[in-house]
DNA sequence: GTCAGGATCAACCCTTTGGTTGATGGCGGC
DNA sequence: GCCGCCATCAACCAAAGGGTTGATCCTGAC
């Protein structure tokens, strides 16, 4: 048998990091070397210890999003792998944390055995992606026009946040023309009128946070 | 030392669970004696075990809600009492637990010792909120006109799904007018003045189906 | 190098939404 | 019976949002 795979747990949960310490400890060829709470840390230790393996969790509370230590770690040559391990499935997050360098994605309710299962494909160099985060990846690729852009989620969202244009326009940067235009955009791509029918879109479609 | 306190845990993650059961076992004065990965299978666990506390989760996959489960457990005169455990702290979510005759509730990124003293105190008869729950239930008790009507609320709800005025005019047999006043006194009550802010208060707030 | 697409902004016009005032009828509580 | 709340509608005005055209700049693909 050979080395031990090590692995790094990110997540601001105590519970899940226990209960993950849990499930994978029953597997002889995996080692928990560290733990972090929170993503900056997660990013610090990934670079310190010596970790095959990071398990990432998305959503930490205020601080550094999950998918931007994602790509802090992965953005060093000889970094570990990430594997994101997250309770949503929307598109919005599968598409950042596959951009910023993710190996899988997994979802917290798998079964322990398909997460060991993912841990080594990981480890192997392999992606992990759960049946869900596939086919959601899948029809997107299929669905040509569906795809916006990231300032153009980023817009979205903050008017599913219930931002006026001004108030968009000031918080983005922009002037309020440019905050019409992207959602202009949105709403042909999304097929809809209104800045309430593309939220509820792409609400249904996971294409914003929820 | 006097007798164990009986614990269940019910959460649809496999990892959850896991981590609960080790930080608990922790705990010399604590026994886990089942397990539930659905709502049904927790009543009927609580119904059927000699348990003193449920760690109940609200969001199951698809079947019975947690609120459900805890009002079914709770409604037996001599059943065990339930701690809610769970990730959100929506207003509805945080009424729904209370009113179905939850002991407490706490948000799953609580330290353990938090997760141990809450139980001790549910075990024990007395009532244990997180902070920010707590917070949540005065702000609640201090707010009085935060209860929309029912005809307020099924016209938000179709703004929520995309609907225009006119379109949620003709869906109801109203005209616009009407719609409009029904708008203006929800943005009197929730203190906004736009009709997607109004969806992001009642939809953090839980007035509104997500 | 060219070309497509993203991001940025301006000026224009029209529609929808928001805010106000006022009015009617029904229902439940004191 | 009266008061308060809910539900319904009208008319009006101001403001925000939506639609269009057109333009610049940059970056990545072929």
């Amino acid at each position: 048998m050979s080395a031990p795979i090590r692995l790094l747990l990110a997540d601001d949960h105590p519970v899940v990091r226990a209960g993950l310490r849990a499930v994978l400890a029953t597997e002889p060829d995996f080692e928990v070397v560290a733990e972090a709470a929170t993503a900056e840390r997660a990013v610090a230790l990934a670079e310190r210890e010596r970790v095959d393996v990071v398990l990432m969790d998305l959503q930490f509370g205020p601080g550094m999003h999950g998918a931007a230590a994602t790509a802090a770690i992965t953005a060093r040559p000889d970094g570990p792998v990430v594997l994101v391990l997250t309770t949503y499935d929307s598109d919005a997050d599968i598409l950042a944390a596959v951009e910023a360098g993710a190996t899988g994605y997994l979802l917290k309710d798998a079964p322990p055995e398909e997460l060991a299962a993912a841990v080594r494909a990981a480890a192997a160099g392999r992606s992990a992606l759960a049946p869900t985060v596939a086919n959601r990846l899948i029809d997107r690729m299929r669905t040509p026009g569906v795809a916006l852009s990231r300032r153009e989620t980023e817009v979205l969202q903050l008017v599913a946040d219930g931002l006026s244009n001004q108030q968009i326009s000031l918080r983005l940067h922009l002037s309020q023309a440019t905050v019409k235009t992207h959602l202009v955009h949105v709403y042909g791509k999304l097929g809809v009128d209104s800045r309430t029918a593309a939220v509820a879109v792409a609400r249904a479609r996971g294409l914003i946070r929820r």
